[in-house]
Parts: C-alpha cells; structure tokens; sequence
DNA sequence: GTAACTTTAAT
DNA sequence: TTAAAGTTA
C-alpha cells in the first residue's frame, strides 16, 4: 500500500506504538494525523487541565514527528469528516489506530469505520494485554480482580522484543493542510508534569534504574500523599505518552534485578498496580453499563441525600476535615490527587455525605490531568462498594484516622490548607478538639478560620450502614 | 460430562 | 458475602 493513516487519539508517543507501527509496515508513507473533536472538547468529562496537557503533548509529539522528517496534521472537527478529508486529500487506503474502550470511543469508531471508504484498522496498545485476552477457563471475563491479575501473571512476561521501536524516519506531505494546535489552555505553572514522551521515559527510567530505585521502596512509600513516593507516571499513561506495555517491561525488569525479596515485593506491588489498569479497562470492556450505573444493579437504588451544598463544600476542600480539604485543594491546584487521598475523599463523598458516587467520577474527570473513564470508573464504583469486589465487610474510611495514619506529621494538610499551617501536630487532622484558647494561640479560630466538620462521622457511617443495608436482600 | 458441594480468600 | 476453582458424586 502507498499511502497510510496514523489516526492519532490517546497515543502520543514514537515507541511501542502499535497503530504507527502497523501502519509503517504496511504502508510505503504514513500521515500522523490528530483530530480535535469539538465534541470532546465541551464534554462534562473533560477539564481545561486535561486538555492542556494534551495539548502539551501534542506539542511535543508534533516536535519528534518534525525531527525525524514527518510532519503532524491537526484537523479540527468531527473525525469521521476530517478523516474522510485527509483520506481523499492523500488518496490513503487505510487508517490505523489503537482501539479504545471507553463508550463515546467505540462510538465514535464505528462511526468513523461507517464513514470511511478505506478501512480502519484497530490495534491493541491501551492496555499491557490486548483486551479480552484475560478470560476464565470457560472464556468468561473475570469480574473479581485477585483471579483475574492470577491470569494475566500466568500469561508470559512481557519483553524486550514485544516492544515495537520508534521509526528513525517519517515522511511529508508538504502541500497537506494543517490547522495550528491550539496553545489554550495550558497548564498551571505548578502542576508537577511537564507533557511528552521523553519526559515519559525519563521518569519511567528514573523509577526504576538501579538498587535504590523508587519503585524498590514502592510499597511502603505509595501510601504517603506527604511524600514523593509514586512513579508520577499516570497521565503519560492516560493519553499513551509511554506505552504500558514498555511500564511492564520495566516491572518484569526491576522483579529480576531486585536486590531483595523486599525490593522483589516491592515491584511486585507496582506491577499489580498496572494489573489493576489492565483489569479496569476489561470491566469497561466487558460490562460497559458500568459507566452508567453500578456494576452490580441492585446498587441504583441507594437513596443518596445529594445534598447540593454539601456537594460543593467536598469539591472547595471545606470539609472541616483536614486531610480530604488537602486533597480536594491539591486536585483544584495541579489537576492531580495522591492515589491514598483519592481513595479517603471518595469514601468521604460516598459514604460520610451519602452523595452519588457518579458526582464524583464527574468531578474527578473534571479536574484531573490523568481522568480515564475506566480507571476513573473503577475506582469509584470500587470506593463505593457497587462494584466488582465481592468483601465481607462494608468499607467506610475514617477520614481523621487516614490523616493521621497517612500524613503522621501533617505535612501533607499545612502544604495545601495553610490556615492549619500553625495548628499543633496533636489537632491537625481533628482542629475542632482544640480548645478555644487552643483555637487563640494557633490564631485558627474554627468556624471562623476554617470550618467545623459539616458532618459527624460517627452519625454518618450509622446513616449510610442503613442505606446501603435497605436495597440488600 | 455435569451439577452439587467444598475450599479459599478478598489489597 | 461472594466469586472462582477445585473436588466429589
């Protein structure tokens, strides 16, 4: 074939990409091209901070495109018509991209693939495993995660040649038009992640190159939103600016030279995190109404209260308590959340507001760099308890109990809620136990400084044990 | 071969 | 409590 396109969407990188690779072995030139969906762009799961990161990496993608002799074609508009376009403007006989889960991706696709006249060619790349390749015995998706990451650990590791390599060279099509990417929104100076793939690697490399590699300490340190302990990898990973494919291959890799069984643990620990991915992305796949409603159905029925002003006080991080303010703070600031932060606000909304878990997945796309609508959907429906895990007990957080656990010294709550910042370590994840001349030497007067807690935790577990205890049986 | 029953473990 | 996998009839 003379003429191929490379259909850009959530793979923004040269490496392990298996839609351009495919396409370069098919095809003597190939035209990357990004569509900027109109659609996408004013949707009530997308966020500026989103967008601009994507931006960013584009921006950078469209630099290693430049650098290697190709250039990136930006439309703007729906996709079907602007692939139509550039398919009749480059006389292409197919276009290559990574097949997606999510509902308006696979929509989308089928709509694309109607309108074409050239066929398009999905890849696998979205996830470690090609998707639906995790199954029972009898062929059956899982729907619990321990069998299903028992599976995919049985499966053969992933290795260096499964890796596809970046092409040395690309192509031009000089007199094809381009519209210029957009450089609004961008991103807060303080958001922690610069785009690009090379930024990617650099932190993928950083993560686990040597004895003393991060990821080897891993399992203790993930749980400190206090602290640096993560890889930082997952909005390279939401838009594909690294290929979770070549994040395993660095997994397998640090298991093999681990110094220690810690160490081995520790990776182990990280590698079940991107097992987790894996394993969001097949329930999405699988069980689509997910992304509608609970997993399991007999949870529509929960009478949550909605309260619209509690609502808000959660999103402003005006809680009155103090690690999930943080949290809620550190999200509206950088567009990111520590992942043990994440799950203490859901649990904080869901169970001690009595609030729709999907108002917070909402809010969650809303704001965050790294929102996934699998990922994202998982982990709230797995806060909420609606979904795929089958446990014998009802889990409810205790938010001062997760600050103090957690953020031991307060760090965490002074960084992002300054008027604690001269509260005594004693109080700082319960402020309201200070006494008034407590209150007058720290000069945070509750109630006045910050907010007493708008709910009381003891009530509301009783409250929402009750709830979730009348649409059983 | 299939269904009923038992065991295991759930971050 | 429940899913998955193994065991027995």
């Amino acid at each position: 074939m003379r003429t191929a396109i490379w259909w850009i969407r959530r793979d923004l990188r040269l490496t392990d990409n298996q839609a351009l690779g495919a396409a370069l072995a098919r095809a003597e030139r190939v035209i990357p091209v990004f569509v900027l969906d109109p659609g996408l762009l004013h949707s009530h799961y997308v966020g500026e901070k989103r967008v601009a990161f994507m931006l960013g990496g584009l921006h950078s993608l469209a630099a290693e495109i430049a650098a290697r002799g190709g250039r990136l074609i930006v439309r703007i508009g729906f996709p079907a018509q602007a692939l139509a376009d550039v398919c009749a403007e480059t006389r292409a006989e197919a276009v290559y991209a990574e097949r997606d889960v999510s509902p308006y991706a696979t929509t989308r696709d089928a709509a694309v693939a109607a309108a074409l006249s050239a066929p398009l060619v999905l890849t696998e790349g979205v996830t470690i495993r090609p998707l639906g390749q995790v199954r029972k015995e009898d062929g059956a998706p899982y729907t619990v995660y321990t069998p299903y990451s028992r599976r995919w650990r049985s499966l053969p590791p992933i290795v260096r040649s499964d890796i596809v390599p970046a092409p040395r060279e690309l192509c031009d099509e000089p007199r094809l038009p381009s519209a210029p990417l957009p450089t609004h929104p961008t991103l807060p100076k303080v958001t922690p992640f610069p785009p690009g793939e090379p930024e990617a690697k650099a932190r993928l490399s950083a993560f686990i190159k040597g004895e003393k590699a991060p990821i080897y300490t891993y399992s203790e340190q993930r749980n400190r939103p206090d602290m640096e302990g993560t890889s930082g990898l997952s909005p390279y990973l939401r838009f594909g600016m690294i290929s979770p494919r070549l994040a395993a291959l660095a997994a397998y890799s640090a298991l093999e030279h681990a110094p220690n069984a810690a160490a081995r643990a520790s990776a182990e620990s990280w590698l079940n995190e991107l097992i987790w991915r894996d394993f969001y992305y097949a329930i999405l796949h699988h069980f689509p109404h997910v992304r509608q409603g609970a997993f399991r159905r007999e949870f529509d029925a929960i009478a949550w209260e909605n309260d619209e002003a509690l609502y808000a006080a959660w999103c402003a991080g005006q809680t009155g308590y103090p690690f999930i303010d943080a949290a809620m703070r550190q999200l509206i600031a950088l567009g990111w959340m520590h992942n043990r932060a994440r799950m203490a606000v859901a649990s904080f909304l869901v169970k001690d507001l009595l609030i729709d878990w999907r108002w917070g997945e909402r809010w969650f796309m809303q704001m965050l760099i790294d929102g996934d609508p699998a990922a994202n959907n998982g982990g709230w429906q797995w806060s909420a308890g609606t979904g795929t895990d089958a446990a014998p007990y009802f889990r409810i957080f205790n938010p001062v109990a997760q600050g103090q656990k957690f953020d031991p010294n307060g760090a965490y709550v002074r960084r992002w809620v300054p008027e604690l910042r001269t509260v005594p370590d004693k109080f700082i994840h319960e402020p309201w136990r200070m006494e008034r001349s407590d209150q007058i030497r720290a000069g945070c007067m509750i109630g006045r400084d910050y907010p007493a807690p708008i709910v009381d935790h003891a009530q509301a577990r009783a409250r929402v044990l009750a709830a979730y205890q009348a649409v059983k049986s």
